[in-house]
DNA sequence: GTGGTTTAGTAATGGCCATTATGAAAAAGG
DNA sequence: CCTTTTTCATAATGGCCATTACTAAACCAC
């Protein structure tokens, strides 16, 4: 029993997910996020808790709703297909909406007051788990043959993610995705290969 | 005449650079900065204006005192080596002090509140200088030679400092120094050239 | 209907923020 | 020594911050 909702919390999750997108975790005040999802502020303290919990949920919200990519990658059949897709994937995201370039997972919280600490820990344990995902699949492919024997799936995995980072920061400063293709195309330019590397696959 | 400053305004700089180092422009409050140059308020505002103009002169400091490796590296002798200089440099300073991992222009603010724009747009701006400088080094290879004909200078400068951002993002996430020199080392790996890419012999 | 319960909206609360007024202390000139 | 000028340090100022009382309204069970 008791007084229905009367605004929906889904919308009112994305409307927060694209301020912090845009400002950050510590940029974006209460009332910019009350402003964007149309709320009251105690509308949203009920709804979510406090801010760094609205941020939690935004954050989850966004690897599952903008971040699917990447299992999509590591589903991919060979090293260097998971290497691109992720690559053009983010280059494509970090460029797609111009009132929140970037990436929420870098734009979030870099370095910032003591307060906000757990927060960036909780982001660069996102960024991590994402990244042993991806040391796993390369190191799956080594097994396979797919990379060579002198492959190094560690240095691989933390060099497709240092670029993926290296864009969001590009993108947030305003390059353009075509800009960021031409890094992802770099990126992938000889990935390890027994064979001699072909140029640019890839849609 | 008039009584004589009692601080090293050149000690409070460098004890301002670092703390703005650490927490980016919007998370370092004022009395963080006061305490680290051990100087009051006030007299830090005298010597330096306000809070923007302090980080101006600190991100001044830090190009001339810890990113002299960029104008080093663009005085080698072949492409390759401009950018290992560069990658590689960026590996040793962005572990370099573990009170301030990463870099300073990325940490500095990536995403913040509106108050921080300008700076965020200085820092975009000093980022900007050094991949336009990285370009036209690359263009000079590329007609001298060093570099072949299809390669693209702008792609190159965009590629090394995305790796550099990347890295500074990953040394502000906690990594090692060999971390992010295997990093390097795989950007460089993809480096253009005339001859037929080393091969990885099979096992 | 009525009582119990949950939400909405207004308007506070205390804290930290950057910035500065105020006046004492110190140095230099005359 | 006294005046002028500059710096120092204490302590204020107003504003924005996240968070929350509080009151009124809406809903459900009975």
């Amino acid at each position: 029993m008791g007084r229905h909702r009367e605004f929906d919390v889904e919308k009112a999750l994305d409307a927060a997910l694209c301020v912090f997108w845009r400002k950050g975790y510590e940029g974006a005040s209460y009332a910019d996020l009350t402003e964007a999802a149309g709320v009251e502020r105690p509308a949203l303290y009920s709804a979510f808790g406090n801010k760094e919990a609205l941020f939690r949920r935004a954050l989850d919200r966004y690897y599952e709703r903008y971040m699917d990519f990447i299992p999509e990658a590591l589903q991919l059949p060979t090293a260097r297909e998971v290497a691109a897709h992720i690559l053009y994937s983010a280059a494509d995201l970090h460029t797609r909406y111009p009132s929140h370039t970037g990436c929420l997972g870098i734009n979030g919280v870099l370095a910032g007051s003591d307060e906000a600490e757990p927060v960036r820990q909780a982001l660069i344990d996102a960024r991590a788990a994402g990244e042993a995902q991806l040391r796993e699949r390369f190191e799956r492919a080594k097994a396979e043959g797919d990379l060579p024997g002198t492959a190094n799936p560690d240095a691989l995995a933390a060099f497709v993610m240092a670029v993926s980072h290296g864009m969001a920061v590009q993108g947030k400063a305003g390059f353009s995705r075509g800009r960021l293709e031409a890094v992802a195309e770099q990126a992938l330019s000889t990935w390890p290969s027994d064979r001699t590397p072909e140029l640019h696959p890839e849609p």
